[in-house]
DNA sequence: GTCTATAAGAAGATAGAC
DNA sequence: GTCTATCTTCTTATAGAC
């Protein structure tokens, strides 16, 4: 530990190599992204890139932990927070994600060659299966104190408010607009209103 | 018109490189996805690929407009089927889809570059509008007739509806199992039976 | 029309000076 | 530790024979 502080204003340079590979792997994806393009977002020469981490896909590793870690962050924000569980899964699903931009955690598991590879898959992985296990665990609560009818199961209502967030970002992506997303988190949310 | 059956026995050859691009679109992706392997994969020669297409971009139009085609037709299939909306929207729900292969429609919508390029994204971008306006008629359908409480906004429902769908093959490929899908299509239909 | 050979370019990594 | 130059390989496309 160094106890340099990990910021906006100052940072060293594995942070920054770290930080700008998080960016590009949120829009170009991982193919699209080229260690010259991490270079230039970082202003990190090739030495100092090569230098620090192995190539490419050790950077990607560390910027997946990385993304992954405060997706999972932010999930636990909302989920722990205060309000009955309909309140806090509303809360989740209202949570800012720069919608076009693709979800940080998701898009990685759309790129070829990070499911190829088990190093960089497993993170992603693991992500997906804990913030629905959380999300079950929620529910499960809420049936506990009367707020859902018996009827939906938590595993499977887990899954289809994870699917309809984690994913929203596609059709999103696909109209170039944040719409088709917030129109699925309202829909969700009216769905709860009901249940 | 030639008369050629499109079918699984007798294809000619530009039929045939389509429906390989198809293909290898859905699973490596547009970037992941070298000439070479289309005509490896439909069993063609650079010269005849070169000689019917300008490249590959052109290829993954064709490809592209084929698969939105589909996909389309699918779904309405299902919706326009027998039984009340709720049916119908169950019926949608549970269409075999090859999940873990991607979604023919959607995949395309994360490769960079594809949503750079105008002529590639418009296809996928117009197939995701019509199937959410398709799924909000049926949607409204439902309520006229007294199946839906008040509540859901049909555009919102829809957008649901379509997120968990469309997009549940982001946690399923994340997952590398088929259940995160299951799961989620199976949520969302125990929620129309409340709503 | 279909094949083989090959060119032009970028991606990813390395070498070696400083 | 950081920079510049270089190398290899892959991708995409073209040329020209047949």
């Amino acid at each position: 530990m160094t106890g340099v502080a990990i910021g906006t204003t100052r940072r060293r340079g594995p942070e920054r190599l770290v930080r700008s590979t998080e960016e590009l792997l949120r829009d170009p994806g991982y193919v699209g992204t080229s260690p010259e393009a991490i270079q230039a977002h970082a202003r990190a020469g090739q030495g100092g890139m090569y230098h620090r981490f192995a190539g490419k896909s050790d950077l990607a590793l560390a910027a997946i932990r990385r993304s992954a870690e405060q997706v999972r962050a932010e999930a636990e924000a909302a989920l722990s927070g205060k309000g009955t569980a309909r309140d806090r899964i509303a809360a989740y699903l209202s949570r800012e994600r720069d919608i076009l931009r693709g979800c940080p955690a998701g898009r990685p598991a759309q790129d070829p060659e990070i499911v190829a590879g088990a190093e960089l898959w497993q993170p992603v992985h693991e992500t997906f299966g804990r913030l629905r296990e959380r999300l079950a665990a929620v529910v499960t609560e809420g049936k506990a104190h009367g707020e859902f009818a018996s009827k939906p199961d938590p595993a499977h209502l887990a899954a289809s408010i994870a699917a309809v967030v984690q994913n929203g970002y596609v059709p999103a992506r696909a109209a170039g607009s944040v719409e088709p997303f917030d129109r699925a988190a309202e829909g969700v949310r009216e769905l709860l209103q009901t249940a």
